[in-house]
DNA sequence: GTCTATAGCGGGATAGAC
DNA sequence: GTCTATCCCGCTATAGAC
């Protein structure tokens, strides 16, 4: 809370990452993020002109440096275990940190797809380094080190082995009645059930 | 459209889930609501009170439907592979019918946990018949039929690997710039990669 | 049961003083 | 830069005529 030392604006921005992609309040109003700052809800519009520019900001911030991350997995020089590893520790990384983004982005690309697929596709180099991975994914099948399927396919399940424990969470907290710190457990032992069971071949 | 020989209520039900479930517009106003289904806006809180209520009803409804189908399979008589593949039918069923269903699900249970955890629990024998299901994936981990980890683990890949593909599409669509028919085939063929790679053991 | 008219409010946004 | 006061709009909801 104490960072009126900081610049203001920061301050606010950092608070609303905080509310949104942290805390899951997925529909926080200006005066919402603006009492949990601590500030005048005017400065909200005086620094970043509109709330939803205000979650545009946070939001992109988020998803690119994830992004970013996922992208210097896949392009970097190691082996196909070493990047699916790879890809698994700095998602939890990046989800454990801000446990919630997961969620907001399944809800914004289902409201208006179109305006953020350049979240997703305008990165430099980005298609060339995703196609390269799809093709390193049909490889390993023709060595048969994963199974057979569309390497698609294959991208898609490791995406929804690791995002959607987060996005589903409190459904299973409930369902199991287990604590947060239990839940925490289940996804640690999941970074190696991810990575064998995606792995793993089935000839 | 030309239902308008049904009770105007059942009309109204049927068009509100079509725009929230099947269309996905999570934010449609009653207005919206009420013009698409070709009716006066007063008449929704007429027959639903409230916008909320309507929601809540066809949400519900929807989410009750595909829990006594998944209910049905887990405590059916057959084979565990056997209720492996049907979880997966049944799944695909629903969310066919109603793609937008399960991030619905995500989003509801996000925003408010409380409010929905009956929806995923308080069903007659629910409780039961999940715990024996457990118990069953744990058995077949005993005779080595699936990889060795916590059952609830085994449990949330199977869902994973089903519902992820829902509430990503968007996603997906975009950055493999792919049609939605050829989605779908992707969708098609992930009925068998998900029954292979939960049941393939790595002993 | 179905309409018109209207009330009421919550939230975003801006003007203008300090 | 920060505050107070105010405007404005969209949406929900209801009252009351037909």
């Amino acid at each position: 809370m104490p960072t009126k030392d900081c610049k203001t604006e920061q301050h606010i921005k950092d608070t609303a990452k905080r509310v949104f992609l942290f805390e899951g309040k997925m529909m926080a109003t200006t005066q919402d993020i603006a009492d949990t700052a601590g500030v005048n809800r005017t400065l909200l519009h005086y620094y970043f002109r509109s709330r939803d520019a205000l979650f545009n900001i946070v939001f992109k911030e988020a998803v690119t440096k994830l992004r970013g991350r996922i992208h210097g997995v896949i392009g970097s020089d190691i082996s196909f275990k070493q990047k699916i590893e790879g890809l698994v520790e700095v998602f939890y990384d990046e989800l454990i940190e801000l446990p919630y983004l997961e969620t907001f982005i399944a809800l914004q690309i289902n409201q208006d797809p179109e305006k953020y697929a350049e979240l997703f596709t305008h990165i430099p180099g980005g298609k060339e380094r995703l196609k390269n991975f799809l093709k390193e994914i049909q490889q390993q099948m023709d060595q048969q080190v994963i199974p057979e399927m569309k390497p698609i396919n294959f991208f898609i399940n490791l995406f929804a082995l690791m995002a959607y424990p987060f996005v589903a969470k409190p459904i299973y907290l409930n369902m199991f009645d287990i604590t947060d710190a239990a839940y925490h457990k289940l996804l640690a032992e999941r970074k190696g059930i991810i990575v064998s069971m995606l792995l793993k071949n089935n000839t």
